[in-house]
RNA sequence: GGAUGGGUUCCCGAGUUGGCCAAAGGGGGCGGACUGUAAAUCCGCUGCGUCACCGCUUCGUAGGUUCGAAUCCUACCCCAUCCA
């Protein structure tokens, strides 16, 4: 943790650190001095092994629009290369091997999300690079010889991230032992080619992003200076959970895999103790004006979480998305009778048992049949604002005012169920 | 390679004189009440199913004994600690 007792010179630091975002920097000082001097060049790496970004690497992208906003410039780095060798950070055991295809797909989907986050044009405008294109020509001896002559495996062994799979006695394979050279050596590349000379990553990859920073001192320093590096903090909750985890997984950023109302629906769900916490982090909101609404307490909450969820909505979907979703939210859990708003699924025909219709993948409401029955029956359902508690009960055509039934299951599941023939 | 102890349901952890074990208890999760779509508290549920008292699958893996096994036997795999 940093001691922010001395303020930073940098407009930089001190805005992230005023914000939370700072959980370790390799060098304060040094770092706090090229922010202050002018703009530079950072980076962070995402590897896709997933269709999506969730929450949980929100807090990076945040942190490179408060830096590119005080003028730094962004650098994006696809992990196409990298997601083919598996960074065993934080976990446990050697995860599988993705394909190829999944990955450039992964990418696809993945990059469109950093449009919404980042500045693509101007002085600082963010790039977006695949490491690919420079780890896939890597020769295995030319590699060892320019980058592997530079680490000791005491020191690799010596690192969390390697650490804590050996410690626990778990296998780690060779080809993940590999991952802190590659990423290392993308940081070299960057700053080399581009100037880069800060990488920015979550505190899992403190190890990762420090190799980086000293190979790039061992192989010679050019112009640039040294690179640096800095992490921000693990998210949780205050009730000790990870951020970004509901019951229902991770929640995601493509409005494909996490519709905009359940997006905004997260964050009005959110922990009171947290709130201060959460919109320094993921909104624009001046500290100033965080500082000011959160003074209210109990009930008042209500509205800075709808703020708080607002704001994230926004950025994240759009401020027409934002707004469908905070008045949806408005319809569905307060007395209003508009749910067009609110995500539907389509049934196609009215004759529908109502368990049947719980379980199925596009509601997924529970489990299993008999979880959905004990749930139905403890009156977790409501049809129309009315429980029902008949598991075996079907949905008749009657029902279906304007073709559509509105569904609440538990407190926070609200669904438009819509007759009609295609999906 | 040798000795001893151990592998139980999402997690931790009971249960090994064979049936009353789908398996105690705690955690977590979910649902209900209360409330502010929060927290705390209380209550309920927490293997699956064509589902109240029925069936099926599950206690490291594969076989075996038995009317019947998480509990007994055999082999194997893995883990912990100690010895070489």
């Amino acid at each position: 943790m940093t001691e922010p007792l001395d303020p930073y010179a940098s407009a930089a630091l001190r805005e992230l650190a005023t914000r939370g975002f700072i959980e370790q920097l390799s060098d304060a000082a040094a770092i706090d001095a090229a922010l202050a001097t002018g703009p530079i060049t950072f980076y962070i790496g995402y590897d896709p092994t997933a269709a999506s970004l969730h929450v949980g690497n929100l807090v990076c992208i945040m942190a490179m629009r408060r830096l590119q906003r005080l003028g730094h410039r962004p650098i994006v780095v696809m992990g196409s290369g990298t997601a083919r060798i598996g960074d065993p950070s934080g976990k446990s055991e050697l995860r599988k091997m993705l394909d190829p295809d999944a990955i450039a797909s992964n990418v696809a989907r993945i990059g469109q999300v950093f449009g919404r986050f980042l500045e693509l044009d101007g002085d600082a405008a963010a790039i977006v690079v695949d490491n690919f294109d420079w780890l896939s020509g890597l020769g295995y001896i030319g590699f060892l010889r320019e980058i592997g002559v530079h680490f000791t495996v005491n020191r690799m062994i010596a690192t969390k991230t390697y650490r804590d799979r050996l410690d626990a006695e778990a296998p780690l394979s060779f080809i993940e032992f590999n991952y802190q050279l590659l990423q290392a050596y993308d940081f070299l590349r960057l700053y080399r080619e581009r100037g880069c000379t800060l990488q920015l990553g979550g505190s899992d990859q403190w190890g990762n992003m420090i190799a980086g920073v000293e190979l790039i001192r061992r192989t010679g320093l050019d112009a640039a200076g040294p690179a640096h590096c800095l992490t921000f903090p693990l998210l949780t909750t205050t009730d000790g959970k990870k951020m970004g985890k509901t019951e229902k997984g991770a929640v995601w950023l493509d409005a494909a895999m996490c519709p905009p109302f359940d997006y905004y629906q997260f964050w009005i769900g959110c922990d009171d103790g947290d709130v201060r916490k959460l919109l320094a982090i993921y909104t624009d909101l001046e500290m100033d004006e965080i500082d000011a609404r959160c003074q209210v307490q109990g009930a008042a909450l209500r509205e800075v979480k709808a703020l708080l969820a607002f704001e994230a909505t926004k950025l994240c979907h759009g401020e027409e998305a934002a707004r469908a979703a905070a008045s949806a939210a408005v319809q569905a859990f307060g007395a209003g009778d508009d749910w067009s708003a609110v995500p539907q699924v389509t049934v196609a025909t009215p004759n529908v048992r109502l368990v049947d219709l719980l379980v199925d993948p596009a509601v997924a409401a529970f489990p299993s049949k008999r979880q959905a029955r004990e749930r139905i029956s403890g009156g977790a359902v409501k049809l129309d604002g009315e429980p029902c508690r008949e598991p075996d009960r079907e949905l008749r055509a009657e029902q279906f005012t304007d073709q559509c039934v509105r569904l609440q299951v538990g407190k926070k599941l609200r669904l438009r169920v819509v007759l009609g023939g295609s999906p």
